[in-house]
DNA sequence: GGCAGTTTGGACCGCACAGTCCAATCCATG
DNA sequence: CATGGATTGGACTGTGCGGTCCAAACTGCC
């Protein structure tokens, strides 16, 4: 693992990519080493080459690169929150993401099969997360400067979560789209947190 | 199953009780049957006798009796949201009450661990989520009913429920802690969703 | 007190599935 | 073309744990 060519290198990607997708199918509880070994065309002596702590190490960085795919699909416009078209269009785009992937939440299904206690699986979530929220409040420094971009960050991530539990357990989409469009209404509306009346 | 004394309804809802203990101090994942048997002192037979379709029907059991539990901690509360000082009181209840539980939400790991797909799973949760969102409508419509009660009920569990998630996720209560006071406080200021520009 | 139903004990089974091992093959480098 | 390391194949192992089974012990009822 230390010393890696070019093939190894692909195969490993070839097998978290496939691991990804079967999970995204089946969920993580569902799919076996076997399973993976087929869907990648892979040996059993593969897998554990390529990630030696076995299953759950794996399953890491499964987690990780499902991580990265949140934010990615979010791009150009969280990069670039600098007018309130670009917040629209984000906040459509959000929607739309998890309008189209519906229950299927690979993150949380990966989060919840590997458990939070472990550190690394900590790590890539809470890592996620603060690049997430960096951007939003980048975006609210550049259209509400007078507000706490921080708070309403804050405010933001944890609306756009809500929903998306939201639509694992009850597969409506309303939660995200009434808790997002509410929270940039808001921002749009006023400057909470700066001047706000509370605590 | 269909005949039950009054000992065997005992022995019942001491195996629920005991599981759901055991399951919320180290997850369902980590707790087998054999746990359950000790921790509860019955014996493999008494757990298919009252559970026949075995370990998942006896989670679902699980399940159903965590749920209960989430809507009775916010009582007196949250029956009973007809001033800004009951909001204010639910408020602090609900944020206290995850801030004890931090990390540990034993409704969130029980379904993952089931799955959504699961017909009775799904009914327990939507069958909670729709309680509870009844009661915070009619205190919406006790306090502003100007506002349209339905969208602000939504918006506001969903700022919970992303609370909860980011706190599992996490261990940090601010999102809760935001989520819900912002949501509260936008609802205090105006009459959204009625009113509101947008859409 | 005897009968039918419920409740309980605990040995036993089966298998899914993560993980191990060693031999075969590829490939870069000198 | 020789050599060492990376890569691959796939049979095999071990076991944790959900689930089955049957017999024993209560409990209420006529």
């Amino acid at each position: 693992m230390r010393a890696l060519t070019p093939k190894g290198a692909a195969t490993r990607q070839r097998i978290v990519e496939g691991a990804a997708k079967l999970i995204r199918d089946h969920g993580p509880a569902n799919v076996g080493l076997d399973d993976i070994r087929a869907a990648t065309a892979t040996s059993k002596s593969q897998l554990f080459h390529y990630f030696p702590d076995g299953k759950a190490d794996m399953l890491l960085a499964v987690a990780a690169h499902e991580a990265e795919l949140v934010l990615d699909e979010q791009q150009p416009y969280l990069g670039d929150l600098t007018s309130w078209a670009q917040w629209e269009a984000w906040r459509d785009r959000v929607i739309a993401r998890y309008a189209a992937q519906r229950r299927r939440c690979p993150l949380s299904a990966l989060t919840a099969q590997l458990g939070l206690a472990d550190p690394a699986v900590e790590g890539i979530i809470t890592g996620m997360y603060s690049r997430w929220q960096a951007q939003i409040a980048a975006g609210v420094r550049a259209v509400r400067p007078d507000a706490d971009a921080e708070r309403v960050a804050t405010q933001l991530i944890g609306a756009i979560t809500g929903g998306a539990t939201m639509l694992v357990a009850t597969d409506d989409i309303r939660y995200l789209e009434i808790g997002l469009t509410e929270a940039i209404e808001n921002l749009r509306r006023g400057a909470p947190g700066a001047g706000s009346s509370l605590r």
